[in-house]
DNA sequence: TTGAAAGCGCTAACAC
DNA sequence: GTGTTAGCGCTTTCAA
């Protein structure tokens, strides 16, 4: 601590030159002896000068950082989102501020105000529901891209998940194995997202000629849910051989309702969730085979695409994220 | 987008005053009239001005953020602590960057060097183990602040958890509830959390009259380890009452294959974890006694402290947060 | 009560 | 090849 910071002249001042060479020194820009340009770079190396980027950004008015407004407490889906946001947006050399809006409207507005202010090059706005959510804001300054919440507006950038390419994958997979008489568990109706996952797995089984055992199973998103589906389905469909679950929690719960069933899986009931969710699917018994749907992709999709937009090519509409089948033992 | 960005001499030409009087206006310095300061502020509005940060951090050498280096890709601990790090920042007006650095310290070298050119007012290191670690840098110019992992530096700021505060925690509660024969299951040697946790657990039932049933159990922080410790351990010491693990994952693990060797929960045998971890204690059956240790607390703790840091009042030494338990059904 | 001017740390345009 | 100067958007003396 309480080291005193070098400005640029400092360096100059010990380097001999003025505080322009030494900027162009610094900087590789005009022409300089070679000679000039070592020394200045020595002083600044023994100041251990590092340029203030706020002076630069007032002059060049970019401050080449972002802003991320999570509605999710950095929870289970904004955190591979972040992830995969920082690591397209560190190639562009930007940082990024995290804001938690915790669900609350007017909290977003006031992280917004304040990353403005700080003059932020773009936004970021990612949700942990599938479901389209209004526009943050109109007519603002920078560009926005919204991930995993499309927003509603149609001229926004949006960044979400194949929902129901998402139930293609699973089903498909348990087709594949030889399950023909599949039901499908998943979280509440009011999500999209359970929604989607239902019509795809209707429509992909469809696809082979074969229909869904019972109706779809909405519930919530929960291992309680997963173990009580299983226990009534069983009751009216004893001969069930596959079980989609529109979530790797309900997924486990079903595992283990099934296997304390008797049934012997996956010999006789195939298994498929989605999420990922390594606490979850990993610890499951047998290990879940499920579809990833590439939230960290989708953070870095976003942060190609606010990039982009950043430098004057914005990429409007809906950009739709593949997920992928992660197949495990169930 | 594309809406142009007021400045206060927009303001000022609209209010038809000069800047240094706008500026006097919005910030209610100096002394003007009622009048002129109402119209500087409807020009202020109408225009939609916001007061651009960086030219007032150039003058101020301020900039009002801080930078938050997760060694931790975001994961299972860095989340509260950044969590209850926004929450003191947000106090103090804060915003805060992210930085993940994967526990590379070449990342996180580069991350800090990037953190100081944007001027922050100062940093937080948040680990994801509580074993110390070697200073992020000497002499820099601005305070740090170590979360979880603490500073192996003496004069650091550090805030870590109370690892044998919870293990007596965990300790007293299955002694009140009546446990005598207490085993213990934990995480590798190698980390110091396992060490200290056994450690508490052995005083905390020396001060009861009372003996650990067995040796610890060292493996890892999964619930493959806490089933397979379980199965073993019920054969050395069939007869015992209460085990303590040092994890909620390791906690549901044997939950589990206590279980299933036919001992009734919580009757037979108690269980309790660490961590806390929703997933995980929520879903166990039964759910899970566990100790929280109060991740949070310790983000917003590192914040405060930096907070006080960085107005000129470091307290320096390693600040232990305690945790508490939470009863559920285990 | 208000305006004019200097300056925060840096870069870029232009002189020398 | 190097130095000088103006200016990014704001706050803050100081003078009017």
């Amino acid at each position: 601590m309480a080291a005193r910071r070098a400005g640029i002249a400092d360096v100059a001042a010990r380097a001999g030159v003025s505080v322009g060479t030494a900027s162009k020194a610094l900087n590789g820009r005009g022409s300089l002896r070679e000679e000039t340009r070592a020394r200045v770079r020595a002083a600044a190396q023994e100041l251990e000068f590092a340029p203030s980027t706020v002076a630069r950004s007032l002059l060049t008015g970019r401050t080449f950082t972002v802003g991320i407004i999570t509605t999710d407490s950095y929870g289970r889906f904004s955190i591979p989102i972040m992830r995969g946001a920082e690591d397209a947006l560190g190639l562009g050399e930007m940082l990024a501020f995290l804001c938690d809006s915790r669900d609350d409207p007017i909290r977003e507005q006031h992280h917004l105000r304040r990353l403005l202010e700080r003059r932020v090059d773009g936004v970021i706005v990612a949700g942990r529901r599938t479901d389209a959510r209004q526009p943050v804001g109109a007519n603002l300054p920078v560009p926005v891209v919204y991930a995993l919440a499309p927003s509603a507006g149609e001229l926004d950038i949006s960044v979400t998940s194949d929902e129901r390419g998402a139930a293609r994958l699973a089903v498909d997979h348990l087709v594949r194995t030889g399950r023909r008489r599949i039901a499908h568990i998943t979280g509440p109706h009011s999500h999209s997202s359970s929604r989607e996952r239902a019509a795809g797995a209707t429509q992909a089984l469809a696809a082979h000629g074969l229909e869904l055992v019972g109706e779809p199973w909405f519930g919530s998103w929960s291992e309680a849910w997963g173990r009580f589906a299983v226990s009534q389905l069983l009751r009216t469909h004893p001969d069930v051989d596959g079980v989609f679950c529109g979530a790797d929690v309900i997924a486990r719960g079903a595992t283990d309702a099934l296997r304390e069933a008797g049934a012997s899986l996956p010999m006789q009931v195939g298994v498929v969730g989605v999420d990922n969710w390594g606490v979850v699917a990993e610890a499951a018994r047998p290990p879940l085979t499920t579809v990833d749907l590439g939230l960290q992709e989708i953070g870095r999709r976003a942060g190609e695409l606010l990039l982009e937009a950043i430098d004057g090519t914005p990429a409007p509409g809906i950009h739709i994220v593949p997920g992928h089948l992660v197949v495990r033992e169930s």
